[in-house]
DNA sequence: GAAGCTCATTAAACTATGTTAATAGTTGCC
DNA sequence: GGCAACTATTAACATAGTTTAATGAGCTTC
């Protein structure tokens, strides 16, 4: 197995376990891209037809708005997928960007010749059901954060539940993250130095 | 076919093409109940076995705070499945409640049922599949609105998306549902009436 | 090592939303 | 009819977060 895809084997098979011969097939739909830091994977407004797999470095997700402000929607970094996968499902435009943060190495699948699996063999079709749920649950997640916690909490919670991400982001994104401004953010870590958090 | 599964059975049906026998199997899993309004479907903290199918009446699903505060995550109405999908997926207990606002006619079933299907035909697989996918572009939704949006736009949005829910609720559960205090809606309504809106 | 760059901090003025409290309309009930 | 409970509005004040701008620290580049 060429040493690209030994990560994403890892994965999968932790997921499920497919027949030898199904994974030949499911590998062959995923071929290697390089992102250097800032290159864009997808772009708002195309139609998305392609996920990946991260094999090294780091993507966001964010949100444009018409005045130029960003928003981070989430981050992908090694040996985890990336893609939009609602925009597939519905058919639609991407509303937000995929771009590297980092020197990135990917396994670029369609979605479609993925979703082609799921008349193949059961498998995949529990492959897309779990995806599908681990993102449910993750975005989940994310709504009670902003229903329930201000951002000083979300800021918290957000270095507990990403270790080591933030190291690897400027506070410009982690401040865009957590749906605030870096300006914010400072005043919250200043005040979390604070004797009393 | 008894009258309460008619609409259970329309649903499916523009969801999949399940065989006769496998809508039969999947029918016995359900059985009717009713909830009067204030009644609870799930509480928070216990481990939510029961997802349903509302044939008539509104459900609110809620998150409590340790001070007493109710934020609403979503509602369910009529024609809608509702349950604590994620705790079942990870098998924890539930972090929010689920609640009827009106006198409501449920169709009840076990998550394990439904997914002990999974393994009988994949048009089950698919089903499973099919309400992850659809419960995460909602909450993707969901979480783009509170990135990007202020309160007032959460507001004019929630009329669009759900036209006629707004009418059934009262001013406390919008405001719950937006993330602000029913305080901050009368204000915003204010505002809205005025002849710039 | 000086110029230019990015990044984080801080301050001041502003805005949106929260908190508390008073008031008035509505509904249900006895 | 009148009381109690619930609902929505409004006002006054408090707080969290935004905006703009100034400053400094750390890089890179020449």
């Amino acid at each position: 197995m060429p040493a690209e895809f030994v990560a994403l084997r890892s994965v999968i098979d932790k997921l499920l376990s497919p027949p030898a011969d199904e994974w030949e097939k499911f590998a062959a739909l995923f071929t290697p891209r390089k992102l250097d830091s800032t290159d864009f994977f997808i772009r708002a407004g195309e139609k998305s037809a392609s996920m990946c797999f991260v094999n090294a470095g780091l993507l966001r997700f964010f949100y444009e708005t018409g005045d130029g402000k960003e928003f981070n929607k989430s981050f992908s970094k090694e040996n985890e997928f990336a893609g939009n996968y609602g925009a597939y499902l519905t058919a639609t435009e991407s509303r937000f960007n995929i771009q590297a943060l980092e020197d990135s190495h990917l396994l670029v699948a369609k979605f479609a010749d993925v979703a082609a699996l799921y008349e193949r063999h059961p498998c995949w079709e529990k492959f897309g059901r779990t995806m599908a749920e681990q993102l449910y649950i993750k975005k989940e997640h994310r709504e009670a954060e902003f229903l329930l916690d201000d951002a000083s909490t979300r800021y918290r919670n957000f270095r507990l539940r990403y270790p080591g991400l933030e190291g690897r982001l400027t506070q410009y994104h982690v401040a865009s993250y957590l749906g605030i401004t870096p300006v914010a953010l400072s005043r919250i870590r200043k005040n979390s130095n604070s004797p009393r958090h």
